[in-house]
DNA sequence: GCACATATACTCGGATACATGATGTCCGAGTAGTCGTGG
DNA sequence: CCACGACTACTCGGACATCATGTATCCGAGTATATGTGC
């Protein structure tokens, strides 16, 4: 899995404990956990394009969430990050066995391809029941001074 | 996710239909789906390193099961492609935030690492779950001339 | 006819190229704020 | 003093390099079979 997806959750968090209407910009995002500004900004895009966070250019621009964090599930970013497709793509290779046929949709034949989709979904069902307001309550829960930090740095970074 | 995993996963299936003792060499496995042979002798490999498989050289060699196809999950073929990496590895980020402590293992402490784990425990979990044995029976209950199509394609088939 | 040594063909195994996608970087379009100027 | 216009600095957005990993290929080491030969 791409590296981007550990990147968007935390960025993702971060913008929840920003002021209420502040846009942060990817430079400070990216600051707060040394990354490198260009490359988060090119993930902050498939964000954006995903309808999670929504964009500002110019002074005082940047990034905001766009939606509640109760309607931000895990695999809404995880999804907007690595692309609709499933991990497993049944490429159909039975079409080229015994017995194939061109025009069957070898994903809802192929019992491989069920079981493995079966454990994907599996996965996916477990990210989609995680939405960014209970981590957010969890780490605010075990880490009290997380969102007052979390700001300060926001205000305080040298670019 | 690798492509090698869906062809070791079928070609484990039809090693299953060989007959009892028969080994049966990289070319014929590939021959059953056009697969490039070289390169399916290498996942092959992989399957042996891991004991879900035995290989013998020689003429009359190839590969056969090493365990009984109960005995063999989807994890199992999984982990042997993929290796035992998990897909989101927490690279531990928070190290670099502020109050990040560079000895503190973050895989165990970072929520957003704990709910990206706990999905996919679920995911490996389901796959662990399924063995090759059902797989198996759940072919011949819906297409009972899957083991003897696939044990003739091996007798038959020219390289 | 039988046993043995030899030659042969076939197999895996790892070392070696190639392609694709993730990773990283750069510059242009556009906007909000600021400064200067004129009324 | 106020309004307006130009300018500047800052931001995202996408186009352009770079690199790691998956994909594909090839050749050598080793073995079981088949063959030929001598007894």
């Amino acid at each position: 899995m791409s590296e981007g997806v550990e990147w968007a959750l935390h960025t993702c968090l971060n913008l929840s404990w920003a002021e209420p209407g502040e846009a942060v910009s990817a430079a400070r995002l990216a600051a707060f956990y040394r990354l490198p500004a260009a490359y988060l900004n090119k993930q902050m895009q498939a964000l954006a394009r995903a309808g999670i966070v929504s964009s500002t250019p110019g002074p005082r621009g940047g990034f905001r969430l766009a939606r509640a964090p109760e309607d931000i599930t895990l695999l809404d970013v995880v999804t907007a990050i690595e692309g609709p497709e499933e991990a497993f793509r049944c490429a159909g290779i039975l079409r080229e066995g015994p017995g194939g046929e061109p025009d069957v949709d070898y994903r809802e034949v192929c019992v491989i391809s069920q079981s493995m989709r079966k454990a994907e979904l599996s996965w996916r069902r477990e990210l989609a029941g995680q939405t960014l307001a209970g981590i957010r309550a969890t780490v605010e829960r075990r880490h009290p001074h997380t969102p007052g930090n979390t700001r300060n740095r926001f205000a305080n970074v040298k670019i």
